[in-house]
DNA sequence: AAGCAATAG
DNA sequence: GGTTCTATTGCTT
């Protein structure tokens, strides 16, 4: 411990020289922002070494070389900042910008309706106002407020159902096409914000201007101060130009108002669009990035840092933003990791090098619906098809072809109250891929529901009671249609469903499985076999014929027209059930053995699984029939998902 | 590749 | 906090 102490002892009188060097480098203005952060870094490494003397000689010794790493970086001259640019390769200065619509969904709806304008107006998903305009705000209505309290604060509120987001959506990806028409990087963070990075463009413009001044507010400066600071921030004060152009693109073309950010990165420009709302813009001075930092009111406002994350801080007694940025490096690993912890550390001095990544066409598609609850199989059938109608329309709008898909459920229960969601996914095999992007199908693909309630028995066990509060299907993984489609599977492509009589899907089967079907019906069938693990099938089937369940009606009704069908998979413990006659035996038998032991029972009428009638969102269906019809008119619905494949294809 | 946690608006 | 309805990234297996 001795020796180690004689070594801090010599480091911290080696880098007392270097502070000072970095504070005379500041008082020249010689490359401000960088001294400024080699300053807060050289700080932070200090405490760092306090803090190791009483944890091992290890850390010390590790410590030690990033201090040797510190001091070479800088060699003791009046050049020292120029030499730590070309050494440590300091990242360019960028201009990044940062656009945060004024509360988006709003706006797009006092569009659409402009008699919305002046009154107060909330947007209203399920039974909160997720957000409202600034009418309603001014009358004490908040984000994310229940309805209740909204209109006990605002009697005279204006609800709007925001459920469904086409119309945000669309307008969301208006707002960042137009950017891309200024300057192709461009990334989107949520359907209201966009980061642009026009360094590119400001280089450009930058030769051609002879007077520099700033547009809009510049942060913690006032307007007499930022006249002085335009010439020695031209990038910035060009930036902030632009800024007011493509707000203003965005309101002569869109119509919508918003705030934007003007900064040397994405962490500062984000933090500083804020600071005026709505509809105005502010700069961000590398001079300032301590200030606007410290004024962050806790860590749970640095972007990144979340709930979690927060608390985890926390529990390292670390509250404001200014105690993570003394915080000691070396516990900050060993509670985060090196990366995470260099990463926020580097958030909390106001240092973000991450690229804006240009976002271009959403990586995946999904629809989901919430609801108090769901608990029988027809009702989550039902959902599952509503939600795949509008889903498999985007999908088809977007014209790419998806190659997995997911269903997720979130569980209600009592004791595990927080956010529990659970997912499965499988692939989607290319002949039904192809299908859901073909402009001809106006309904969902018969397997893809089959494929759907498959994953639903992996989270569910059908045979006990449950409670669903959500359900969610996504399509991901998707792919171009016809070049990359054709370069990645060139083999499978051409080998199409409808192009070989003999066994259609076989190619793309391959070793994946042990080629089951013979006959083109079949062998459609098959392609989802491999979805589901063999011993999955053949584990639940065991289950099954274990559970109560599951054991076979013996007076079962013989109806006229039915077919006969046998399931359960071994010889020993296959059973005989007679099948409504629209319904596809073969298609059927792709179902979970408990699946199939569910809806039987419910054709059978032998006992009602559903209590409440759910409304049909086809309109004009089976809305108000009597409980007998109403039934049947329910398991007819349910039929039609069943009729035979070939039908479809 | 699958499933989840974390983060964001 | 979570609530809604999405979407992305990164970790873990």
């Amino acid at each position: 411990m001795n020796g180690g102490f004689k070594k801090l002892m010599h480091v911290f009188k080696s880098n007392m020289l270097l502070l000072k060097l970095l504070y005379i480098d500041i008082l020249c203005g010689f490359n401000l922002s960088a001294s400024q952060a080699k300053a807060s870094r050289l700080f932070s490494t200090f405490t760092t070494h306090k803090f190791a003397m009483e944890s091992s000689e290890d850390d010390l010794e590790e410590d030690e070389t990033e201090w040797k790493q510190l001091l070479t970086d800088s060699p003791p001259t009046s050049r020292a900042s120029e030499s730590s640019i070309s050494k440590t390769p300091t990242p360019a200065p960028r201009v990044i910008l940062h656009f945060d619509l004024d509360c988006f969904y709003a706006q797009v709806e006092m569009i659409r309706n402009p008699a919305l304008r002046d009154v107060p107006l909330g947007i209203q998903q399920k039974y909160i106002i997720v957000t409202c305009n600034y009418v309603a705000r001014q009358q004490g209505v908040t984000k994310l407020m229940s309805v209740t309290d909204a209109k006990q604060k605002c009697p005279q509120l204006v609800l709007v159902k925001g459920e469904d987001l086409t119309h945000y959506r669309e307008m969301s990806y208006q707002v960042t096409d137009l950017l891309l028409s200024f300057c192709p990087l461009v990334e989107r963070l949520g359907f209201d914000e966009n980061f642009v990075d026009i360094t590119e463009m400001i280089e450009k413009r930058l030769p051609c201007t002879t007077e520099f001044s700033f547009k809009g507010h510049v942060y913690s400066t006032s307007s007499e101060a930022a006249k002085a600071k335009a010439s020695i921030h031209p990038d910035l004060a060009l930036g902030s130009h632009v800024a007011a152009e493509l707000r203003e693109a965005i309101l002569c073309q869109l119509g919508l108002t918003g705030c934007a950010g003007v900064a040397t990165s994405k962490l500062l420009a984000k933090l500083v669009s804020g600071t005026f709302k709505p509809n105005q813009q502010t700069t961000l001075l590398p001079e300032n990035v301590d200030d606007i930092m410290g004024s962050l009111s806790s860590l749970r406002k640095i972007p990144g840092v979340g709930h979690q994350t927060a608390k985890r801080l926390q529990a390292l007694g670390l509250i404001t933003v200014r105690d993570l940025q003394l915080f000691p490096q070396a516990e900050l690993i060993k509670e985060l990791g090196s990366q995470s912890a260099a990463r926020l550390k580097n958030l909390s001095l106001g240092t973000d090098d991450s690229p804006v990544n240009p976002t271009g066409a959403p990586q995946s598609l999904s629809d989901e619906d919430s609801f108090k609850k769901m608990s029988s199989v027809k009702e989550v059938m039902d959902k599952i098809q509503q939600l795949l109608t509008s889903l498999v329309e985007r999908m088809r709008k977007d014209g790419r072809q998806p190659q997995t898909f997911r269903l997720s459920v979130r569980k209600f229960s009592a004791s595990n109250k927080w956010y529990s969601r659970e997912s499965r996914q499988c692939p989607i095999p290319n002949h039904v891929g192809h299908k859901i992007t073909l402009a001809s199908t106006d309904d969902v693909p018969a397997q893809l529901l089959t494929m759907a309630m498959k994953l639903f028995s992996k989270m569910v066990d059908t045979a006990a009671p449950f409670h669903l509060t959500l359900i969610n299907v996504c399509f991901s993984n998707l792919q171009k249609r016809a070049s990359a489609a054709r370069t990645i599977g060139a083999i499978t492509t051409f080998f199409s469903p409808s192009a070989s009589p003999q066994n259609p899907a076989q190619s793309q089967i391959d070793s994946s499985t042990s080629g089951s079907g013979v006959d083109d019906h079949l062998c459609s069938l098959g392609v989802m076999t491999p979805l589901i693990p063999e011993k999955n099938t053949s584990s639940l089937t065991s289950r099954d014929a274990a559970s109560p369940q599951a054991t076979p009606t013996q007076n079962t009704p013989s109806k006229p027209h039915s077919s006969t069908f046998s399931y359960g998979g071994d010889a020993d413990t296959t059973a005989t059930y007679r099948l409504p006659p629209n319904v596809d035996p073969q298609v059927f038998s792709q179902l979970p053995a408990n699946l199939q032991t569910e809806l039987m029972r419910e054709w059978e009428q032998r006992r009602p699984v559903l209590k409440i009638p759910t409304v049909s969102k086809k309109p004009g269906r089976e809305a108000k029939e009597k409980k007998g019809t109403g039934r049947r008119s329910q398991a007819n619905s349910l039929l039609d998902y069943f009729k035979p494949a070939l039908d479809k294809l």
